[in-house]
DNA sequence: CGGGTTACCTGACGGC
DNA sequence: TGCCGTCAGGTAACCC
């Protein structure tokens, strides 16, 4: 579920929550895999550390340590809580940090298609999750880029834009509500967007993104910030999940089909 | 390599 | 109340 906006918000909660650079005092796993076998040294390597600050890449979280690096991503339904006093350990808490303060930050994570995985500071290019990563749609991308990625491409532009390794952070929820404010279809062949489409396509990406930051992110099912609250970007969605209703700027009703097995939206209407 | 489909996993929801 | 099929903010592993 979480997209860039979510994770980001995610990372800012983080960022606040570990200001002090607090001490890890012990790690402990709950269970050995994600949707990958997490590393055994995990809990061994990250205790006795302190976590200098976190980041974001694409949609992945990176907690950076003096020694190593924690790297995350929230699948489909992973999150971060900071568990209060004596709470009960949920059914999907599957790792569990425990600083020194007596604080306890827990991943969650029902669904199991998110990643906990070590780096040494440094390695970050080279690790095999983040080598092939395009580029960050709110640092260097740009229409000249979209151009020249899209040339002799065939994918629709709406799975052309979830593709991370031309420009991460984009998923089904943001390429749908793109696409509708640049006013192009998301069936589009890649290859046939002009110049001008392109530039239109970057500019809402960006627009769409920072907004949805400002909003805290969207909430749809399951995604809450660390505090357990719901983002407010979903009050904006004008196509995502409104097959049917009428466009908010012609009335004409709301399309929807599947494309590379995920639902998209948009007006036949206002995008061509 | 490009493009398409399937698999991974749990839970929520609607229909019968 | 079940039970069953469908679907869900992602991505990697297959196939042709």
């Amino acid at each position: 579920m979480p997209e860039l906006p979510e994770v980001e918000t995610v990372c800012r909660g983080l960022e606040k929550i570990l200001q002090n650079k607090p001490v890890i005092k012990r790690v402990r796993l709950l269970r050995k895999d994600l949707r990958f076998p997490i590393p055994p040294r995990l809990p061994r390597a990250l205790s006795g550390e302190v976590i200098i600050g976190v980041r974001r890449r694409a949609k992945y979280l990176l907690f950076d340590t003096e020694s190593v690096i924690l790297l995350n991503h929230l699948g489909m339904t992973g999150s971060w809580r900071l568990l209060a006093r004596n709470e009960e350990l949920g059914k999907h808490d599957h790792c569990l940090i425990e600083l020194a303060d007596g604080r306890v930050l827990a991943f969650r994570d029902p669904r199991r298609f998110g990643l906990l995985d070590l780096i040494k500071p440094g390695q970050e290019a080279v690790h095999p999750r983040l080598k092939d990563l395009g580029v960050e749609p709110l640092d260097g991308f740009s229409a000249e880029l979209l151009l020249v990625k899209s040339r002799k491409r065939k994918v629709p532009i709406k799975v052309l834009l979830m593709n991370q390794k031309i420009v991460v952070g984009i998923g089904n929820i943001y390429a749908s509500e793109v696409l509708f404010r640049a006013g192009v279809r998301p069936t589009r062949s890649s290859g046939t967007l002009t110049r001008g489409e392109c530039a239109r396509i970057v500019e809402a990406v960006k627009k769409v993104l920072v907004s949805a930051i400002r909003a805290g992110g969207s909430s749809i099912r399951d995604y809450r910030n660390l505090g357990g609250e719901e983002g407010g970007f979903q009050d904006q969605h004008l196509v995502y999940e409104r097959a049917g209703e009428p466009c908010s700027i012609c009335k004409t009703a709301i399309k929807s089909k599947v494309m590379a097995g995920r639902s998209t939206y948009w007006c036949p209407r206002c995008q061509s």
